[in-house]
DNA sequence: GCATCAGTCTACTAATTCCATATAGAGACT
DNA sequence: AGTCTCTATATGGAATTAGTAGACTGATGC
């Protein structure tokens, strides 16, 4: 499940990848365009640093920057640091593997076959866009929404 | 995601696609044998019952029976039954649609045409897969950790 | 070097969801 | 009647999520 942490951080990065390189945003203004509290922002933000994927600077002229070229940022780098595995359980998880402690032969357990089935398919997704390919996808609407008047 | 109650309950399901078809299974025996705490079972399968996918028979004798036959439940629908939406955010859902409020134009928010394909993804895999393919998933195994020995 | 801008850190609360148990009750069979 | 089995309700604790508050650190420009 996608938690509203990981919704927050996705339109936080989209944004960021819209502007042009190496310019810096104000989280200020990220939440304000995009709907985000601000404070919540902040710690997101921060966790997102933490895991490499945006840069910051701080005092006037400061703000995010994106650590590497949008194109190179998968989305799923992106979901995994704020909100965990992709997978819907934990024993079907290739990152964040745990056993679950109710079945004493976890190798024929049909649960987790079937949602091994269902990460794989989640990851071939989410692991093949780039943020620059999931940013397009905004533009190709808008494009049709253009056309359209 | 899938919570315990989903896996607990799909575990149940499955206990039940292995008996003959018509044949009762006593909560207490499909709890004790897949190690799902009774009264938790109880509630899950009460809520089964509620979206018709099992019938129950009271009394000595009694227990549950799967609805239809095996091949004919998709995995889909047991886990809509348990855990809701098959979609990782509500906006981007079929059968539990939801809007979000923190976005103006959905139709162009690339958050949920992403998660749409994400969306797509699952239920290409659960929505096609009976509860008897799932079962057949473990049989699978079984056969190849005999074939091992 | 002081003001101010802007991110950083710590901690806290409120709400929700999940997991599980307890207890009493109602239907069915012998 | 008595036992077996599911049913309904309600309760409570733990974990997670969502969001807030406030003080602090570093950078820039005058």
């Amino acid at each position: 499940m996608l938690t509203n942490k990981g919704k927050y951080g996705l339109k936080a990065m989209v944004h960021l990848a819209g502007l042009a390189p190496g310019q810096p945003a104000l989280v200020a203004d990220i939440a304000s365009t995009n709907n985000i509290p601000k404070k919540f922002l902040d710690a997101i933000l921060g966790e997102l640093r933490t895991a490499g994927l945006v840069h910051s600077k701080k005092g006037r002229g400061g703000g995010y920057v994106l650590a590497k070229p949008a194109v190179d940022i998968m989305v799923g780098e992106i979901v995994r640091a704020l909100d965990g595995p992709l997978a819907p359980i934990a024993c079907a998880s290739r990152k964040f593997y745990r056993r679950c402690d109710d079945c004493a032969f976890e190798k024929n357990c049909s649960v987790r076959l079937m949602m091994i089935e269902v990460r794989d398919a989640i990851a071939l997704v989410l692991e093949n866009r780039s943020l620059a390919a999931m940013r397009a996808l905004t533009d190709a609407q808008d494009a049709e929404l253009t056309y359209d008047i």
